[in-house]
DNA sequence: TCTGGGGTCCTAGGACCC
DNA sequence: TCTGGGGTCCTAGGACCC
């Protein structure tokens, strides 16, 4: 069996931790430029606020109900998550970091134990430690424990934070509960295309012939059909360097001056270059994209992205840098607003196993050393206090001002590597 | 006024090879 | 008259996840 630890509203659970006081109220986390909704406590959820609600739409409704609201606050979670992963795993012999807020446990081998009393145990030790209610759902498969999961929080008063999904009619009857939208990798459009065909349980989805699910689904469905009915298709993935690196960001105002978005996008490159160092890996794709504000309708709309292969593979600031600046020539145009831009960096090679082209001349290597330093200083000083002449040092993202207890945290904290998956 | 920021995997089609 | 077939690799786009 597997076990599914799913911290409950997580980073309103993490402001909790902060400020005791909010506690049975309404709280909700925000997006960068405190944008939309990314996390809602079970009162806000109770008020009808959705997720990744766009927050200005519900000012009003925040006031009325006197809901609070926070901009997130990456090392904080970060922080937490690296804490209950540490409680969780000291359980078992062998587990998977799903998210930030979702581990899987290995249980099998666990034949003479009472897999719900060591379940509650965890539970139990990941609150009185660190603050956080968690759910945990167990089943043969991950699929039926993200069921499992479903139904402990569906029905939180019958099942005080724990269920097992075992037994064939348990299963069944699972799964004639669940609508096909919530299945584990059913999305928006594969939900309309099982409403269309009849399929509106995940019990639906298995009365389907297989053909036709692999038609209409590929794979994923055939997997997906099997996990349903037990039979396991998903192992527990061992930790795995990333393939590719993205740093975007949407601004507070639009941008109309070329020289501006430049900077931006400069220091996206910047950023992706760092965290190809801090992972020991150099890339062979660089992608610069920009775009207007696609929801403004009465301003003309451009979006646009290049995506240039190196000579030789990379982890340079300078290097990556240069080649920001002339995609960003490539695609920048005036006369628009801008409102988002990003770099993406991918096709990665570790450092020391670069292949140089022979008819291109490699300044990585006279980088590196530079490069290590100033990531050095950097950790030692705070983030940015090094930086290339390009970037502007002004802080070009929104945030809310810091709570206090915020402010002492981040003072009494090292701070773990912010590289997990978001959420 | 104001709408997030990351990631992964799969597939279809084209280029190219012999 | 008649115009191969199989394989690989790459890429863009689409789907999903939190």
């Amino acid at each position: 069996m597997y076990a599914l630890v799913d911290c409950n509203n997580f980073f309103v659970s993490c402001e909790r931790t902060l400020d005791q006081s909010l506690e049975g109220k309404p709280v909700v986390v925000l997006s960068n430029n405190d944008g939309c909704v990314v996390s809602r406590s079970k009162e806000a959820k109770d008020l009808g606020i959705p997720m990744a609600a766009p927050a200005f739409k519900y000012k009003e409704l925040f006031k009325q109900h006197d809901v609070k609201s926070f901009s997130a606050k990456f090392e904080l979670y970060n922080y937490k998550s690296q804490q209950v992963i540490d409680i969780s795993k000291s359980y078992v012999m062998d587990y998977e970091i799903y998210s930030i807020d979702e581990l899987f446990l290995d249980l099998s081998g666990f034949k003479y134990v009472d897999i719900h009393e060591y379940c509650f145990k965890i539970k139990d030790d990941i609150y009185n430690k660190e603050n956080i209610p968690v759910s945990i759902g167990i089943a043969p498969t991950k699929t039926l424990c993200k069921v499992a999961n479903r139904i402990v929080k569906d029905f939180p008063e019958q099942f005080n934070g724990i269920y097992i999904l075992d037994t064939p009619e348990k299963i069944e009857k699972a799964l004639k509960w669940l609508p096909i939208e919530d299945v584990w990798g059913i999305g928006r459009r594969l939900a309309v295309k099982m409403h269309d065909s009849g399929v509106y349980k995940a019990w639906d989805l298995l009365q389907k012939p297989e053909m036709w699910v692999r038609k209409i689904m590929g794979i994923h469905g055939v997997r997906m059909i099997n996990e349903l009915k037990g039979i396991r298709q998903l192992e527990l993935d061992s930790p795995s360097p990333k393939k590719s690196i993205a740093v975007t960001r949407s601004f507070m105002e639009m941008l109309t001056a070329k020289e501006e978005v430049r900077e931006r996008v400069e220091t996206f490159g910047m950023y992706c270059s760092e965290r190809l160092r801090k992972q020991n890996t150099c890339c062979r794709m660089v992608t610069v994209f920009v775009q207007t504000n696609r929801f403004r309708k009465d301003l003309p709309e451009y979006r646009n992205a290049i995506t240039q292969i190196l000579p030789n593979p990379t982890n340079s600031s300078i290097l990556i840098g240069r080649v920001v600046n002339e995609l960003f020539e490539a695609i920048y145009r005036d006369g628009f607003h801008y409102k988002k831009a990003g770099v993406i960096v991918n096709d990665f090679v570790p450092e020391d196993e670069r292949l140089i082209s022979l008819f291109e001349e490699d300044t990585q290597n006279q980088h590196l050393p530079v490069m290590k330093a100033m990531d050095a200083m950097n950790k030692k000083f705070g983030k940015d206090k090094v930086r290339l002449g390009s970037m502007s040092g002004e802080n070009t993202f929104g945030r809310a001002q810091l709570s206090p207890e915020y402010e002492a945290f981040l003072k009494s904290n090292t701070l773990p590597e912010a590289n997990f998956r978001f959420h």
